[in-house]
DNA sequence: TAAATTAGTTTATATTATAAACTAATTTAT
DNA sequence: ATAAATTAGTTTATAATATAAACTAATTTA
């Protein structure tokens, strides 16, 4: 009975949780998409997906949609188990 | 469908979050018994505690045991209002 | 051609979490 | 009796994090 194992920092963010929980349900998710389902600033939103892409838990490519740069980002298979790994742990808190 | 509702940032928290667990099934717990569950060192517990007790989720009262300070915590009535709505928030972003 | 918009990144700041250091008393060993 | 260790915490300093503000660079619209 492993009450309370930890919780990934990486995933317990709000922003960053909120992300993993768009992509695990999408082939991939632009920039600008994500920007709007999260509400987040765009600021905050590059930081953090940088993170996760740093972890290895997304990819992020960069190319063109007609003129404008697009940032389109795609969960990984390690994001995958890690955000599976991460609800499993979490559920031991809640009810 | 209000997709990704901002969660209580003082219950998103894994410290806290596990206190706030423990607290919701227990008719109340002592410093020391919470300090044993979640792992966390007495210093972190201390600050916690306090903010928990600060939003006026918990309830802290001090007394002795035998000749030792006793440190007692129960949740309150907000404190499980709270508890629930975050929980609820919560699941919206989990599979 | 000036102003506004798009699509971001970088950087600075505020907030948060955490550990280390400390207080104060008690118990145990010498 | 007294020194060392333990208990039960609090306070404070520091490290990590989240976030917003400022910025870049290009495009579109008035």
């Amino acid at each position: 009975m492993d009450n309370f194992e930890p919780l990934d920092p990486l995933l317990h963010s709000q922003l960053r949780l909120a992300v993993m929980s768009l992509l695990i349900s999408l082939e991939d998710a632009e920039f600008t998409f994500i920007k709007e389902k999260t509400q987040a600033t765009a600021g905050n939103l590059s930081v953090q997906l940088d993170k996760l892409e740093q972890a290895g838990y997304i990819s992020i490519s960069k190319s063109f949609k007609g003129k404008r740069p697009l940032t389109t980002c795609k969960i990984t298979t390690t994001g995958i188990k890690a955000f599976e790994a991460y609800v499993t742990a979490l559920k031991k808190y809640l009810p």
